[in-house]
DNA sequence: GTCTATAAAGAGATAGAC
DNA sequence: GTCTATCTCTTTATAGAC
């Protein structure tokens, strides 16, 4: 792995090969140029989520930044290494913030209120990473190395689970309400809507104007509520606002 | 596309080549052999379901039914060939149904509910097919090829549309409902939660008991109908029973 | 209708020049 | 840090024996 420094200027075709007139490369000596593997990441997250990660191969990333397949291998071990940095950090941060809002010494309504705020907010600030992990979901589960992923998900889903008892408890939320299909209900459609929110589906005519992220927030908060609150609190206003400072993602 | 109709006996070994001692495939005379293309797209079906249209390989559709890569290309012209037969059938007359419900002579209600039944009823009955219209979707809106996929759908959204409109005029659904929201959310959400029902998704311990099929589909009427219904309905019974028959799905 | 065999292209990954 | 070049394996697909 050790490169050798003997910087060689660019003025020096002395190889058989001389100056390509090729196409030359847009921009090489872009800004910073120690963000080179971001950019990497970025075409990678982006195909990933896009295609897939097993129908995406190392030369299209490749292409998308201007070099060839061989030299990613330079600042990556292998397409998988890759993904494990697209998603790693993202997951446990995201586990970490559900959980912490489950344990807020707010009532469960306002708790469940920001984990939606939470999710969609997050969902959609970087919804390429979440759409991998969604779409992927049947890779992750089957590969250990990824375990961490299975592990994170998990942990989520009991913090919702614990705030849904709580609500329940306090008589805030149906009664009869059945935990496990609820939460993964809520959560796989939270999911499927900053997807949908971030990639303009085509093939239903959408109504004149663009949808706000607000918007679409609120119509998700009344959907979901309405669905989970006890009879009688169907028409309690949406505590949102009150609930926007808990939600906020902590990196 | 012509087939020779000489069919030759079973007992007709009289090629060189005689019984192979290798490792004889588990059942080559498995019941009607008429059937052996109905054999292949059901491997396909779920390769394709279960990773995706591009991730799979001939090969391991091949392995699934025991033979040799090459020799699919003697039931089928391509790779695409195949995801055309699969798919072809099932999302036209999806499409069909879901427009015969629409125009039902029943009130607004009673179709939503109907349009719910047939959603989760197909979708679990022929899951894989409906799992890989949708993970694959940005394949399928993407290839000419496959525009018919695109045109079903947008025919099946404006029929839902026009049963939520109907719903709005007669005050049996909320007033302040935007249709595409809710409609594409309604129908991600279903299409979601019959994955989830046939496929077991692991993370998440579930409670002891397993879900039925009726459970599910309670839970999602009841869940979409809290958040359609205009206030004051909240507790009207679900008209499920009434709409069975409607929603039976006609191939 | 399946096999053997192979073509032709593409995959992930490596070595070494510069 | 990227390129050239290549290795090895896998991919889709075809040709022809049986």
């Amino acid at each position: 792995m050790t490169v050798p420094i003997n910087a060689k200027p660019d003025c020096e075709p002395a190889n058989g090969a001389k100056a390509r007139p090729g196409l030359a490369r847009p921009a090489p000596v872009k800004a910073g140029m120690a963000d080179r593997r971001r950019h990497i990441l970025d075409a990678a997250t982006n195909r990933f989520a896009e295609h897939g990660f097993e129908a995406t191969t190392v030369r299209q990333i490749a292409d998308d930044v201007n070099i060839l397949s061989g030299s990613l291998y330079h600042h990556f071990a292998s397409k998988e290494a890759m993904l494990h940095e697209i998603v790693r950090e993202t997951v446990e941060k995201m586990s970490a913030n559900v959980v912490r809002i489950s344990k807020a010494p707010v009532d469960a309504e306002a708790r469940l209120t920001a984990l939606i705020l939470l999710e969609l907010g997050e969902m959609t600030r970087n919804q390429q990473v979440h759409a991998i992990l969604s779409n992927d979901r049947k890779f992750f589960r089957v590969r250990e190395e990824f375990s961490y992923v299975v592990k994170a998900k998990r942990e989520a889903y009991h913090a919702w689970c614990a705030t849904l008892q709580d609500g329940i408890d306090a008589k805030l939320f149906k009664s009869s309400l059945d935990f496990y299909l609820t939460i993964s209900t809520i959560i796989r459609m939270l999911n499927a809507a900053a997807d949908w929110y971030k990639n303009e589906e085509a093939y239903m005519a959408r109504p004149l104007g663009a949808y706000t992220l607000d918007g679409v927030i609120d119509f998700h908060l009344e959907f979901v509520l309405s669905a989970v609150r006890a009879p009688g609190r169907t028409s309690a206003p949406i505590p949102r606002a009150a609930c926007e400072a808990l939600a906020k993602f902590v990196a």
